[in-house]
DNA sequence: TCGTAAATACGACAACTGTAGTAGATGGAG
DNA sequence: CTCCATCTACTACAGTTGTCGTATTTACGA
């Protein structure tokens, strides 16, 4: 269904840590932080929180709680960007791709890159939803 | 100096109504809202606030508060890009591109239309900052 | 002149986020 | 068996945002 999530920054990094490592402790994220970690304790919370609101699940596994993801980065990426697009260029896309080109995002050899990847992806046009989705 | 600045979603709503209008009041801010209007004291308010935090400024015409945006929206929407691909996508607009090809918001023809697009605009090199850069 | 309508300024409050400390439980080392 | 290290859970607090209500000022019309 979609979810329709929104993660902040800190959120987002936390979470796709998880993504990384799979699942993991909250002592396991905080490590994985290294220098710009805040406190155990605030992982920890954000964490928590993560959970109610239902972008993780977690179990004890002796007297660890491990988080799982409960929602894949590929969703949260569409529904994040999605909203941006919405709000900034009026729900186009193209609009934003067009941005993306005037701001020298993007560059010539770029485009024919992602053009040759179309090419081998799909031949036929991926205009609406391709059956073949993996990953 | 590149504003740093991040819109919340209602936040950029009121200042695109600024961007269009050139500028204005609270009251016509809120008109200009429509149907899904929140109270009238609601905007002001959060008007005022867009101002201390240096996104809007303000002047006294008669007795009305008459609001100009100091933010381009060009610069709003670069930076707010910005901060999301660097979240997202690792800071590579690149990825970011790969994604929305990925994800069918952006087709073949589509691509085309922007390789054309770069072709005319600036032949040599669009890698760096173009200096021919109207609206 | 007086009153009403309109606009502003201010304060309040709830939800969310980032941050962290403290209390309480518990498992493992000696 | 005892104590320390560690983990979780809970509480707290500040800053931002969205939402409004109230109080105060003020201009204009009758």
């Amino acid at each position: 269904m979609t979810h329709d999530t929104r993660l902040s920054d800190q959120q987002y990094t936390l979470v796709s840590i998880l993504w990384r490592l799979g699942s993991g402790s909250a002592r396991q994220v905080h490590s994985a932080l290294g220098d710009s970690a805040p406190a155990y304790t605030t992982v920890a919370t954000l964490l928590t929180r993560l959970e109610k609101k239902g972008v993780l699940s977690s179990e004890m596994v002796g007297r660890e709680r491990v988080f799982h993801p409960l929602v894949a980065e590929k969703d949260i990426r569409r529904s994040m960007l999605g909203s941006l697009v919405g709000t900034l260029f009026g729900g186009d896309p193209k609009a934003l791709l067009a941005h993306m080109v005037r701001e020298g995002d993007i560059d010539q050899d770029e485009l024919d890159n992602v053009r040759t990847m179309l090419d081998r992806h799909d031949t036929t046009v991926p205009n609406g939803h391709k059956p073949g989705d993996e990953t």
